[in-house]
DNA sequence: GCATTCATCCCCCGAAACAGTGAATCTTAT
DNA sequence: ATAAGATTCACTGTTTCGGGGGATGAATGC
């Protein structure tokens, strides 16, 4: 038997999620919260399985309380419940310590899949969510300027440790010129020196 | 219909994924190749629609042949399959470009539903394996020598771009002082530069 | 008690990074 | 063809970094 609980500030959502779900003999609501703080109450006294979580609230963030449920719960999967479909929350809710990620829109079987998986231990995301999820990864970079292959090549290898001579000595050009680079990175890119030029490349995945 | 290619250099796995998949009505099994160089030919002249790919091969690894695969044919979509739960591979192949990560020893269902939820474009994990790939993202930062607080501190500060003067003045030390905290840093995680500096720290989640 | 470890602090110096400016090739797209 | 941009090279400063050394004091363990 699966303990579901759910937090959303949307009465819609909640009753046609019990709706959804009434039928299914393995799984058990036991309860549900419009916002945070009434989410944390109701586990003072008690416990579930799985909380689907809405990641817009009231109070707080979907995030922040995936994270405190996290902390205080850690036996509790979470499985992150949206109207939209954005990789970035998606992605902050993942890091957060979600286990998945499903739209309102989804199905009842999607809904009930991705419940069993992650009662499991699995992660889920619906269809959609994954491709976004993916897309967010290298859209983040889209916003950034373009870097032409000599400054992507350079970029690497400051990462990885070499200086401008060395650079130089190793793709057989003038130091002066990597530095050219170095200096047109630095600026297209907006930073202001290599901590942060790399800070960005690794975040962003360039390198 | 979903076209389904299986590239595992083991013969008994390829027969026992066989058998489970026969009677599957909305599952047609394509081709299957013992190695990535047979793998790669059959796509020249074929297409499937999801690839079951192996981990652990003859002539070039999983994590390699999911990377060529993806770049040349973007579309199909991969579900990586082994023996062992190793959540540092797990993450290679989802970083190449992988849909998802199942066990050898998955029951009939869970393949199945794997295939449907990598079909739709999603993302799925055997139940163990989301766990090992949670692991894994912690226990990676486990091996690195635990930081003092003020050495967090400056290193936080240079990630976000402040030199030793400017991080002096803010935290009242001498830039003396900070450079020798630096300097620590750099010894303890044994790395050259501050580039190589800010790429393991954000690698690593230190910052 | 005493030695040791370690976080914190300070200093010098040569090498590297950064800032500013300028300019010559070469490719590519309009 | 010409304009735009990528790539290359150059010079001159100033600032910062990185490698060396060394000092203090608090905490630790024997």
């Amino acid at each position: 038997m699966i303990r579901l609980f759910i937090v959303d500030d949307h009465p819609v959502v909640i009753e046609g999620i019990h709706s959804l779900l009434k039928n299914e003999k393995d799984i058990e609501w036991v309860g549900q919260a419009m916002n945070a703080q009434s989410c944390l109450g109701f586990f003072v006294n008690n416990s579930a399985d799985i909380v689907l979580m809405d990641i817009s609230m009231p109070d707080i963030s979907g995030v922040e309380l995936c994270a405190e449920m996290k902390e205080k719960y850690p036996g509790i999967f979470i499985l992150g419940l949206s109207t939209f479909n954005q990789g970035f929350y998606i992605k902050k809710m993942m890091e957060n310590g979600a286990s998945g990620y499903i739209l309102k829109n989804s199905s009842k079987e999607e809904l009930i899949t991705a419940i069993h998986t992650v009662y499991e231990g699995g992660i889920f995301f619906s269809g959609e969510v994954g491709q976004a999820l993916k897309e967010y990864q290298r859209s983040s970079a889209s916003e950034l300027p373009a870097l032409t292959e000599r400054e992507k090549e350079i970029l690497g290898l400051i990462a990885e440790g070499y200086t401008n001579p060395q650079i130089a000595e190793k793709i057989f050009l003038s130091s002066f010129t990597v530095d050219s680079h170095r200096k047109n990175l630095l600026a297209k890119l907006n930073v202001k020196n290599t901590a942060t030029l790399i800070k960005l490349a690794v975040e962003r995945k360039l390198i």
